[in-house]
DNA sequence: AGAGTCATGTAAGCTGTTACATGATTCG
DNA sequence: CGAATCATGTAACAGCTTACATGACTCT
C-alpha cells in the first residue's frame, strides 16, 4: 500500500494526468519511486474512488482528451497519516548484483558489458538530476536554498537520487575495471 | 525469476540450509538480495524439483534436523544463461523517501525521527560490512586482493554494499540537519 | 521463567509485471 | 511513410508479504 501514497506525494506538485505521471515514475525522473502505467491509472482510478485525489476530464481537440488529477484535503490527511508509520527498512533487489556475485563462476565477459552500460545509464542519469537540481534550486546557492527555499522535500529526494547513480557509475566502472584486468574485454552491448 | 538465480549465487560459496540463507537474505548481509525465509523454503523445493540444486538430509540429535543444499552443474549452467541476458534497469521503492519527498506539506517531525533511525540502522550495517571485506580480503591488501584473490564476486558486492549504506547514512544524517534547522526537533523513536 | 535460536513449512492475500488493445497526431 | 508521442485502460500471471503453525533447546 506504499503506491498510493507515493502516487499522492507526486500529485503535490502540481495537477497531473496518469500519462504524465507515468513518464515521472519511470525511468529518468523516478527519484523516489517506480510504477508502470497501468499502476498508475488503476491507483488513480482507486485514489479518487477513496476521495482522495479529485479528477477532472480536459478536453483536447487535437490530442486525446485527459483527466487531471490533484490531491484533496483527505489525501492530504492520508499522507500524514502514513508519514507518522515507522517506515519499513528498504531492500536490495537487483539482477546485475546477482549476476556479479557470482562472476568468477561464470563467463565473466556479458556481465562487464553490462556493468558497462549500466555506468553509461547512471552517467546520463546523473547529468539530468543535476539539471533538475538546478532548477529546484532556481538561481539561489545550495545553503540559501535548504534554509529558506521552497519544495525542499523533492530537493532532497533529488540530492539523494544525485549520490545514488555517482555511487553506481563510480562502482560499475570500477567493478568492469577490475573483471576486465582478470578476464579480458568484455563486449560493450 | 531472478530469485531462483540470486539463491543459486549464494550457493556457490558452499552448502548451506534454507535457514542459513534465510539469515543471509534477511537484514545484515543481504549484499545483493533480499527475500524471507518462507520464499526460500519454496524457492529450494522449485529448484532441487528442477535439478539445479541438490539437497541432502542432515539428521542433528540436539537441533532439529535440516537439509543442506549446494548447486549442481545444470544449476551453474542456468546462472551461466542468466547472467548472460541483459539485465534490467534497477528502480528505487522506498516508503522513506516518499515520506520526505512530502515533508514540506506535513508534520516534519515524524519524518526527522525515521530519518535518525535509518542512518543508524546504515551506520551499523556499514561496520558489518566493513567487516565482512576485511574477512573475505584475509590479510592481503585491497589492490592484491583484487588482482589475485579468490572469491572477487562477493568482495565486489560487498564493496557495493558498503557504499550504498554509506551513501544512505550521510543522507539521512544531513536530511535531518536540514529538516531539524527548518521545523525543530523531531523525536527519535 | 521467558526470550531467542534452530528448523521447516502452509495458506491467503496483496502488489507488480507482461501481454494485449485502440487510435489520432506529430516529427524526421 | 514509419516511428514516436499522447492518452487510457483490461486481463492474466508471477512474485512478494502477512499470518499462522510447530516444537525442542539454550542463554540470561
Amino acid at each position: 500500500m506504499a503506491l498510493r501514497h507515493a502516487v499522492l506525494a507526486a500529485l503535490l506538485d502540481g495537477e497531473y494526468s496518469g500519462y504524465q505521471l507515468a513518464k515521472a515514475f519511470d525511468a529518468g525522473v523516478a527519484n523516489f519511486w517506480h510504477a508502470l502505467p497501468q499502476q498508475l491509472y488503476a491507483e488513480l482510478t482507486k485514489l479518487e474512488a477513496d476521495g482522495l485525489v479529485a479528477g477532472r476530464q480536459v478536453i483536447q481537440e487535437t490530442r486525446p482528451n485527459k483527466r487531471l488529477f490533484q490531491v484533496t484535503e483527505e489525501g492530504l490527511a492520508e499522507l500524514e497519516r502514513f508519514a507518522a508509520t515507522t517506515a519499513k527498512p528498504s531492500f536490495i533487489r537487483d539482477d546485475l548484483l546477482v549476476k556479479v556475485q557470482a562472476v568468477d563462476r561464470i563467463e565473466a565477459a556479458p556481465v562487464i558489458g553490462q556493468l558497462a552500460a549500466r555506468a553509461r545509464t547512471a552517467a546520463a542519469k546523473v547529468g539530468i538530476l543535476e539539471q533538475l537540481a538546478a532548477r529546484l534550486r532556481g538561481g539561489r546557492d545550495e545553503a540559501e536554498f535548504l534554509a529558506h527555499g521552497t519544495r525542499l522535500g523533492p530537493y532532497l529526494t533529488c540530492l539523494r537520487g544525485l549520490a545514488f547513480e555517482r555511487e553506481t557509475r563510480d562502482w560499475c566502472e570500477r567493478s568492469a575495471d577490475i573483471l576486465r584486468a582478470r578476464y579480458g574485454e568484455g563486449q560493450q552491448p
